[in-house]
DNA sequence: CCGTATCCGACTTGATACTG
DNA sequence: CAGTATCAAGTCGGATACGG
């Protein structure tokens, strides 16, 4: 599989454990936008090592930018969706479409809108 | 992440490795049907194990329904793409679509069509 | 606050072998 | 052909520690 097409590999690191629920994070936050924290606190199960993970993952690919500003203490680093990440929400977008028409019925926090999860 | 909503649900059994591209070889068999070991040859580095394991999750949730002949020697199942499962197609062109517009240049195998890996 | 590093246990996936 | 069993390897989660 190494040495497979594009497709392939793609559907490889997205569908990678939080990969998704992260582009999502970013696609709400203002400008397409977060802080480490705030994608931390958003996604309460994720630990800092993988979130981290995640994100150097998804900056080599293209698809998040960092921006660092050193200059204020405590250091503000934050996180955006490039355009190609912003496209990606189609993808997402699709995923939710499809379980809200076929999955509706086992929504345990009883919102369409998942508002527990803030997906 | 136990007690969260559908969506949330939907992806993580969705981004499960294999889960996408197993979908897809089952929307390109005849009426969206493959055997066990067609699937098995189309995805030439799954296991046995890891495809049996997915279609039987897949069959639990709705996606695919499974049929026996048993009457045949050797036992002949096939695996078929319910309403739903074809509906789930829209998410993998949504991945297939974003990948072949930004990167396209990645590709190994030369082509947009995914020869090598029959996707 | 924003991480990275490490260790470790748990769960997931992979490799191989082996049946009806 | 269509799987299952077993065991090894990889990935993820959780806690903790540490540095910019």
């Amino acid at each position: 599989m190494d040495e497979c097409c594009t497709v392939n590999l793609t559907v490889r690191y997205l569908t990678k454990k939080w990969t998704l629920l992260i582009i999502l994070e970013l696609f709400k936050g203002e400008n397409y936008t977060r802080r480490f924290s705030e994608l931390k606190d958003r996604l309460p199960e994720i630990t800092a090592k993988v979130l981290s993970e995640r994100l150097q993952e998804l900056e080599a690919e293209g698809i998040v930018s960092k921006t660092v500003d050193a200059s204020v203490v405590p250091i503000r680093s934050e996180y955006t969706l490039t355009e190609s990440g912003i496209e990606l929400m189609e993808v997402v977008r699709g995923i939710k479409y499809w379980a809200l028409k076929w999955k509706i019925d086992n929504i345990p926090c009883g919102s369409q809108e998942c508002k527990l999860c803030k997906l």
